[in-house]
Parts: structure tokens; C-alpha cells; sequence
DNA sequence: CTAGGGTTAG
């Protein structure tokens, strides 16, 4: 390497040998940095000896009055994160031209620095730089990644004014900043224009439908992008992974998963994370461990994913097992993989492990505790009834307390009945100008329970001032290879007097066995009556009652997801499977519920 | 010489 430095020294600037040179130059500075590239991979060092040296040399020779060799040794600077040195040659170039610029900008988006990508993309349009296909691509993701639509838009606007004709990599990031800042239609409209759209083009449309909630749309696009003759490669089969765990749909896992198998993609650690977070959402964390199992590489990633999965289904010593052997294979945990252990432990009741861990996070592993792990630990000591501990830790926390730190000390104060305490929970939440209708609607519960019904009246009014309106609930559910959603009340299914005759049977023989009904979270201005009505019309009711009646015995009733689950139905499961034999699977937003002959894995634990 | 799509948690 140094030979090869010092001999470029000794060449005298030959107009025959300059081609030579930029690419040997390049190559040595390349050598240099592969050689170097502890250094050279943090971002806040500069590049030490041998690259340095190289530029020296390069310098010193004269080699930067040639603009390839200088662009290239630009790069190499820019590729190894070390932007105060490529910025500082940047300024010393005697000339740059579009690609100069191209690099500093795509140098600054790489080390996540948006606002002096953006800056320098502005100054390139001030300096007159012709824009090209290259530079765009980069611009338009950073505004994706800051999640910056109106730049996006802008950048948009300068791009269709300056007359350049776009090609797919610009036309792809374009499509992919609309889809990811949930501009959805002029993501679609692009894409629809778009004359011959490559394989990235469609990936980006299929992940903007799943990531947008419409899964189902987004494995029909799949569909379509084979027939039109694309074959997809791993990138695209993460994204429709990705779909089936957001659609949570077994029957579809499985016939993606054979897919995979058949073509013989690799299991690579990007798509093995994907299998297992896609396993485990579809409800079976033991498909989710096989592919755990046979995957060759790991990274915190698949470690992370693989405990929160055991974590939501209830198995939660599953998911502190895991821990010792990720560090055991050299793996440090991150915030996410602490929120999942913590999760863990909050799901399966475990209090004193998850105090441990919690301490353990910051003092052993410098992970430092945000308002989601504060969340965790109040949930998991609020459930255990140790309520002042809960509230000691909110007291005493220095980061910031959101809406679902106080939400979940509030869920705490209802299991547990503490009236007083969560009158005062309930005003903080207020103070936060909560959008959430149902914390008014415990509030207003609990001054109803202590018969304080001018307070009652003055949340009512609360609710109506700022404009909130309760967020119905929905269920999904899947029965032989199909999603079926219902809402509260639905009756829009063609089996509709069926399920509604069945609920009916089934609750009058829950009020045999002695069922009181909770109705606790209904708002307390219906009478008693309409109250009950409204809870045995809940979406959850319906989709399970489905199941019964849709799906044969044997197999499991799949509730493939469930907004606002309430506490009455996860009553109505267990009753359920109890007098059917039937395997109920529910997952609502965080959590998984294998109910089994009346049992449910999760515990009684909410 | 420079460019577009992918995994955990919320």
C-alpha cells in the first residue's frame, strides 16, 4: 500500500499517464480505506494514516487539478463516512462538477446528516449544476427518511421544471417518498404512469400498500407484478413477508413460505427476520423459532424479533432464555430488544426479572431507559397490584411522560380499583389534551361509580368540546384462506342471523353459568339495557362466533387482528372455547391469547 | 466516476 502511495509521488504529471493514474490512485485509496476500516467506519473520526497518506500523495503530485482522481478520492472519503475530510477536498477542488456534487450530497445523506444534504442540494442548484439521475435519487430519499413530504414536493417541482427526463431510479424514489409520507395516491398515480416499471418500482408500490394497512391490496399487486413476467428477488420477498405478518394470515405465510422455499431464495438475515416476525404474527412462534433455528447469520435484529414474538404470546421465560445466548453469541442488545424483554416479562407477569432488566439496561449496557421502557415497567408493576412503586418511578423518571405512560398507570389503577388514583392519572391525561376517547370515558366512569355526577356531565362536555369521537372497534378473522372483518355491530355478513342466533345461545348460557357483564368501558349516559346490547354486539363477538360456525372442529379459530379488544370478550373467549373445545388464537394490537379448553396462555394476567 | 426497493419496537 505504501509502495503504491509513494510511487504515485514520484510520477510526474504526464498528460498519457493521468489515465492510469486516476484509477490507480483510486484503487490505493480504496486499499487504504478496506485496510483502515475501524476508523474509517466512525463517522466522527477522521481517516488516519493510510488514506491521508494517499491524499497527500495525491496532492502533492498535482493529481488534484485532475477531476476524476480528485472525485474518486472524494468518494472513497464519502463512502467511509468521513465527511469533514471529504468536505474539506471538497472546498480545496478547483473545479467540481455534477458528480463532485453528487457525492457530497449522497456523503451527507449516508451518515443521516438530511440538513446539509438538503443544504448542498440547494447550493448545487444555486451554483447552477445541471441536474442529473444520480443526485435526485439521493435528495429525494433523504426527504423520505426526515419523513419531509413538502420538500419531497418541491424537490418534485424543480425536477419537472428543469426538463430532465426521469428515468426508474428517480421515478422509484419518488414513488417511494410519496408512499412513505403517506401521500399515497400520487405514489399510485406515478406508478400507474410509469411506462415500464422494474422490479424496484413494484416492490416500493407492494410495501407502500402493506406499510399503508392494506395488506391484502398489496399481495395482489404481487400477483400482478408475476403475471406481467417480473421475478421477484429477496428485497421483494421481504416486502410481501412484511405483508402476510401485517395481514397475519396463516394460510397465506404458509404459501409465501413454500414459495420461498420452491425458488430457492436465501434465507439471508433480512428475510429470515422477516419469516420470523411473520410467523409469530400469524400465531405460531414455534414456525417463528424453526426459521430462527436454521438461519445461519443473526443480527439484533432477529434476536429482538424473536423475544418480542415469545414475548407476546405469553412465553415469556422463552424470552429471557434468549438473552443470555444472543450475548452469548456476541450480540449487544439495543432499545428495542430491552423493550421486548420488558415486554416479555409485562406479558407473562414476570415483575422482579423486568426490574432487574430495566436496571441492567442502562448500568451494564448503556442503553438508556426512553418513555417506552417506562411504560413497560408500569404496566408490569401497575398489573401486579404495586401500584405506589408504579407511580414512584413516573414521579422520579427525568424523560418526557406521554399519553401511554399515563394510559397504562391509568389501566393499572382499573384492574386494581384505585379510585382516587386515577382520578388524579385521569387529569394529567386531560391536561395532555388527550385524543383519546376512552380515557374520558373511565374518567367519567369513575365519577359515575362515586355518584359525582356533575363531574360526569362536565367530562361528557369535555368529549363533545374537543371534538372526540370513540374509535370503533373492528376485528379480523380468518377462516380457510380468507380475511373476514366485522365491525361493532355488523351485520352486513351474509351469515349475520346465524352468528347473531348463536351469540344470543351462547350468552344465555354464560348468564347460566353465572357470567357477570363487564361494562365497565361502555359510556354511562345509555341506560343499563342498550348497555348490554352495544357489549354483545362487540366486532370481536361476531368474528368468533364466525369462526364457530365457518370452520370445522379441529381447527384453530384464528383472530388474525383486533383493534380496542376489551376485557368482556377476552371473558367471551374463555367461555367459549371452554363449552366448544375449540382453540381460540386472538391477537389484538400488542398481544397474543391462545385460549384453550377455557384456558388462556397469556394468563389472567389483564 | 455518482443513483432507486427490505427486517425488530411504537
Amino acid at each position: 500500500m505504501l509502495k503504491l502511495a509513494k510511487s504515485l509521488a514520484l510520477l510526474v504529471c504526464g498528460r498519457e499517464r493521468l489515465r492510469f493514474l486516476s484509477t490507480s490512485a483510486a484503487a490505493a485509496a480504496a486499499a487504504a480505506a478496506s485496510a483502515n476500516q475501524e476508523t474509517a467506519l466512525n463517522p466522527h473520526t477522521h481517516l488516519q494514516y493510510p488514506l491521508d497518506s494517499v491524499h497527500a500523495q495525491v496532492t502533492v503530485s498535482g493529481l488534484l487539478h485532475n477531476l476524476a482522481v480528485a472525485n474518486k478520492l472524494l468518494y472513497v472519503y464519502a463512502q467511509h463516512r468521513a465527511l469533514d475530510d471529504a468536505y474539506a477536498l471538497f472546498g480545496m477542488m478547483e473545479e467540481r462538477d455534477a458528480v463532485s456534487w453528487s457525492i457530497m450530497v449522497g456523503g451527507f445523506a449516508k451518515v443521516g446528516d438530511y440538513v446539509y444534504c438538503l443544504r448542498t442540494f440547494r447550493k448545487l442548484i444555486r451554483c447552477g449544476v445541471k441536474l442529473d439521475n444520480y443526485t435526485l435519487p439521493i435528495v429525494l430519499r433523504a426527504c423520505r427518511d426526515r419523513m419531509d413530504p413538502v420538500m419531497g414536493r418541491l424537490v418534485h417541482g424543480v425536477v419537472l421544471k428543469s426538463g430532465l427526463c426521469l428515468d426508474q431510479c428517480v421515478l422509484a424514489a419518488l414513488i417511494s417518498l410519496y408512499a412513505k409520507c403517506r401521500v399515497k395516491n400520487d405514489a399510485r398515480i406515478l406508478f400507474d404512469e410509469m411506462p415500464n416499471r422494474d422490479l424496484v418500482t413494484w416492490t416500493v408500490m407492494i410495501n407502500a400498500y402493506a406499510e399503508s394497512g392494506n395488506a391484502k391490496e398489496s399481495l395482489a399487486l404481487f400477483d400482478l407484478m408475476r403475471d406481467e413476467g417480473l421475478v421477484p428477488d429477496n428485497v421483494a420477498m421481504v416486502t410481501i413477508v412484511h405483508a402476510c405478518a401485517k395481514l397475519g394470515a396463516m394460510h397465506k405465510a404458509r404459501l409465501v413460505h413454500d414459495y420461498i422455499s420452491r425458488m430457492g431464495f436465501k434465507l439471508d438475515v433480512i428475510l429470515g427476520t422477516a419469516m420470523i416476525d411473520m410467523y409469530a404474527k400469524c400465531g405460531s412462534v414455534d414456525y417463528a423459532r424453526e426459521i430462527f433455528d436454521r438461519m445461519w447469520e443473526r443480527n439484533v435484529i432477529s434476536w429482538s424479533a424473536m423475544i418480542a414474538a415469545y414475548g407476546y404470546h405469553g412465553q415469556g421465560k422463552k424470552a429471557l432464555d434468549l438473552f443470555p445466548m444472543m450475548l452469548g453469541s456476541r450480540i449487544l442488545p439495543n432499545r428495542i430488544t430491552f423493550l421486548s424483554l420488558l415486554y416479555a416479562c409485562s406479558h407473562a407477569g414476570l415483575v422482579d426479572m423486568g426490574l432487574e432488566l430495566f436496571n441492567m439496561m442502562w448500568d451494564e449496557y448503556s442503553v438508556k431507559p426512553d418513555v417506552k421502557h417506562y411504560t413497560c415497567m408500569v404496566d408490569l408493576l401497575g398489573r401486579a397490584g404495586r401500584l405506589d412503586e408504579a407511580m414512584n418511578l413516573i414521579e422520579n423518571m427525568t424523560v418526557k411522560k406521554d399519553e401511554g405512560l399515563w394510559g397504562a398507570m391509568l389501566g393499572a389503577c382499573r384492574i386494581h380499583k384505585n379510585i382516587d388514583l386515577a382520578e388524579k392519572i385521569a387529569n394529567s391525561l386531560l391536561e395532555l389534551q388527550s385524543q383519546n376517547a376512552g380515557h374520558y370515558v373511565l374518567l367519567s366512569n369513575i365519577y359515575a361509580k362515586a355518584g359525582r355526577w356533575e363531574d360526569v356531565a362536565k367530562i361528557r362536555d369535555l368529549i363533545t368540546e374537543r371534538e372526540l369521537k370513540k374509535v370503533p372497534g373492528w376485528t379480523c378473522i380468518e377462516v380457510e384462506n380468507k380475511i373476514y372483518q366485522f365491525g361493532v355491530g355488523d351485520k352486513s355478513h351474509h351469515l349475520s342471523k346465524e352468528i347473531y342466533r348463536l351469540l344470543r345461545s351462547l350468552r344465555r348460557k354464560m348468564e347460566l353459568a353465572g357470567y357477570v357483564p363487564d361494562t365497565n368501558l361502555v359510556l354511562h349516559d345509555v341506560d343499563e339495557e342498550v348497555k348490554l346490547e352495544s357489549l354483545f354486539m362487540h366486532s370481536e363477538k361476531l368474528a368468533i362466533v364466525f369462526g364457530l360456525i365457518a370452520t370445522t372442529e379441529g381447527t384453530p379459530i384464528r383472530i388474525t387482528k383486533n383493534l380496542r379488544v376489551c376485557g368482556d370478550c377476552h371473558t367471551f373467549s374463555k367461555f367459549v372455547s371452554a363449552i366448544t373445545h375449540r382453540v381460540i388464537i386472538a391477537r389484538d394490537t400488542n398481544r397474543f391469547h391462545h385460549f384453550k379448553e377455557g384456558v388462556c396462555s397469556c394468563g389472567d394476567y389483564w
